[in-house]
DNA sequence: CTCCAGGAACTCC
DNA sequence: GGAGTTCATGGA
C-alpha cells in the first residue's frame, strides 16, 4: 500500500511549493491529457519534465512529474497538499490493487488479454475527485463536443461569470458558481458560443442553485440508477453526460459513460459483448483505461515507440 | 423513426 | 485548401 508523503516544503519564486513521494505510478501525462477535466494545459519547462498547470478551488497550481517516483506541486503548501491535492489527485487510492480486480472478474482469455493491455497503456491515470458542480457544467458543454472547444468555452465562462484572483501578478478565474449562471439568462450564456448548450448549462444553474438538486441527494442515492434519474432531471443530460458528472465530480467509480470511443472499443476489442456491470465499483476506472487505450494508442499494444511518443 | 439544432476542430483527399 | 465528419441530447 502506498502513502503519500511531503518531502519537503519551498518557495518558486515566491510561490509556495512541495515535493511529494509516494505516489507510486501516478501519471501526470495520463492523468491530465485523459479528458476528465478541462481546466488543465500543459506547461513548458526547461527541464523537459512533464507539467500541467489549472485553476481549481480557488488556486492556480502546477504538477510537475520527476523522475525519482516524485512530484513537485507548485502553488501548494504542504497543509494544502493533505488537505487538498492528496484527495483531488485520489493518490490515498491502491490502484494496484483496483488493476488486479479488474482482470480478475473476467473469464474470457481474450477479454484478460485486452484489458492487461489497457491497464499497461493506462499505468498511473487517476480519476480526479473534481468539484461536483465543475464536472456537472463542463460535461454539459462537453456533448457533441470537441476538447479544444470545450475548454475555449468554459474559458469564456470562467472569465465572464467566475471571480477573479491573483497569484504574483497573474490573474486566474474560478469556476463560476451555479449561482452566478442560475441569476444570468440562456441568452447571455448563449454569447460564450456554447449553441445550443446554454439553456441545458442555465437549467443546471438553477436546479443546483435552488437545490432541487443538492450533493447529498446524489452522494446518498441507493444506486446508481437512482443518483442517475435525480441528475437526468435537468435539460440536457442524458446517461452519457450523467455518467461523467457521477463519475468525475461524485466519486461514483461504477459510472460508466458510453461515448463514440468507448462503443468502438466495444466492437472492436469484445465482438461478443462486455457486461461493464462485471468491473462492479470500479467499472468507472475500467472505462477511462479503455477509452485512453483506445483514443489515445488506437488500442494497439503499447510498445516503447508509442511510450517515447507519448512522452513528446 | 429521422432530422435538425450551433459550431469549431479534426480528417481525409 | 476545401469538403465532409464528428459529437449528446431533446424537440419537431
Amino acid at each position: 500500500m502506498i502513502k503519500p508523503f511531503v518531502i519537503c516544503e519551498y518557495k518558486t519564486n515566491m510561490i509556495p511549493s512541495v515535493k511529494v513521494g509516494g505516489i507510486g505510478d501516478f501519471s501526470v501525462y495520463k492523468t491530465f491529457d485523459c479528458g476528465q477535466c478541462f481546466r488543465f494545459d500543459p506547461v513548458e519547462n526547461s527541464s523537459n519534465k512533464v507539467e500541467f498547470g489549472g485553476t481549481v478551488f480557488r488556486r492556480y497550481v502546477r504538477f510537475i512529474q520527476n523522475d525519482d517516483n516524485t512530484i513537485d506541486i507548485i502553488g501548494s503548501t504542504e497543509e494544502d497538499f493533505y488537505n487538498i491535492w492528496l484527495n483531488y489527485l485520489s493518490l490515498d487510492m491502491n490502484y494496484d490493487f483496483i488493476n488486479k480486480e479488474l482482470v480478475s472478474v473476467l473469464d474470457k482469455k481474450s477479454d484478460i488479454a485486452v484489458m492487461q493491455n489497457a491497464i499497461e497503456a493506462s499505468r498511473g491515470i487517476r480519476i480526479l475527485r473534481q468539484d461536483p458542480w465543475e464536472a456537472l457544467c463542463s460535461f454539459i458543454i462537453s456533448q457533441n463536443n470537441n476538447i479544444p472547444r470545450i475548454k475555449k468555452i468554459i474559458k469564456a465562462m470562467c472569465e465572464k461569470y467566475g471571480e477573479p484572483f491573483s497569484v504574483e501578478n497573474e490573474t486566474y478565474y474560478t469556476f463560476p458558481t451555479a449561482e452566478s449562471l442560475a441569476l444570468s439568462t440562456p441568452e447571455e450564456i448563449f454569447t460564450l458560443k456554447c449553441g445550443f448548450r446554454a439553456r441545458y448549462i442555465h437549467d443546471a444553474a438553477v436546479k443546483i442553485h435552488e437545490k432541487s438538486i443538492t450533493p447529498e441527494m446524489i452522494l446518498n442515492a441507493p444506486d446508481y440508477e437512482s443518483a442517475d434519474a435525480i441528475l437526468r432531471k435537468i435539460k440536457g443530460v442524458g446517461a452519457k453526460v450523467s455518467a461523467c458528472a457521477l463519475l468525475f465530480g461524485y466519486g461514483r467509480l461504477d459510472a460508466f459513460p458510453i461515448d463514440v470511443w468507448i462503443k468502438r472499443v466495444m466492437e472492436k476489442h469484445f465482438p461478443d459483448g462486455l457486461d461493464y456491470k462485471k468491473f462492479g465499483n470500479f467499472a468507472g476506472i475500467a472505462q477511462q483505461y479503455l477509452f485512453y487505450y483506445e483514443r489515445y494508442l488506437g488500442g494497439n499494444k503499447i510498445t516503447s515507440t508509442s511510450l517515447q511518443n507519448e512522452a513528446m
